[in-house]
DNA sequence: AGAACTGTACTATGCTTATAATACAGTTAG
DNA sequence: CTAACTGTATTATAAGCATAGTACAGTTCT
């Protein structure tokens, strides 16, 4: 089952934009598997403490994308190739870098500054 | 004259919150100063091709924050100290390191691991 | 003084996000 | 079989974001 127990909403992003880059986190990160079992929209709308049509907007784009199958009644499951592993994970470190090289480029920050503070921040930064 | 030559809006943020940060990043990377002029809310709307209404917005935030000066009529100004871009300088900082820390951490990078991704993605992309 | 700018304020409309409350049909476990 | 789950769909409400248009008073410059 696919787990949601280190989710965190201090995001500025969309809700259902953070459930789904939580799930495509997973993928990248190896934790979750293709077959597994995606928590129901309910039971993963009750454990956030969001709305149930919250969860079900992140299912259906990410039904969309490919990347899990719904069918009316039963669970759903995670579909996943090696193709699709590497699409998620090149897609989430582009956006981190992207992320990065701009916020970086707009202010003068030296490379130094920028070490020392991730190491910092590193510890501080988990649930 | 502040500028926003190198305004880019590709960012998923409200476009007022994107405008409070591209003055914070020419803050923080000195680019702009104590005193400096502030383009008029029309013309700053005109030149980003949006609406007047939501440059006011980050104007009127900017001034709550103690970073620029306005007065009716009068054009507006930058109002920095040394304290202030400090305290600019360490928002910024923490907000993109955090936002790197949370994405590499989700996606199952050790600090290692992303410390040598820092510097990698740094000599790869600024210099 | 007058024209052209400035900041500021207000109303109205539309879109996106998120919530709430249902409803219904398919699947599954006891 | 039946009850409890599942996915899916609908309608309504509310807040935040962005737009458009208008208005008014203060300032700056010629």
């Amino acid at each position: 089952m696919v787990s949601f127990e280190s989710f965190v909403q201090t995001d500025g992003a969309p809700i259902y934009l953070q459930i789904i880059r939580h799930i495509k986190q997973g993928i990248a990160a190896g934790t979750v598997s293709d077959g597994e079992e995606m928590p129901s929209r309910r039971v993963l709308s009750a454990l956030l403490g969001v709305n149930p049509n919250t969860v079900q907007k992140a299912y259906r784009l990410l039904e969309e994308e490919g990347l899990i199958t719904s069918h009316s009644g039963a669970k759903s499951y995670l579909s996943l190739t090696e193709e699709k592993v590497a699409a998620v994970r090149t897609e989430l470190m582009e956006g981190v870098v992207r992320t990065l090289v701009g916020a970086v480029k707009g202010m003068g920050v030296s490379r130094e500054e920028a070490l020392s503070l991730l190491e910092k921040l590193w510890d501080e930064e988990v649930r």
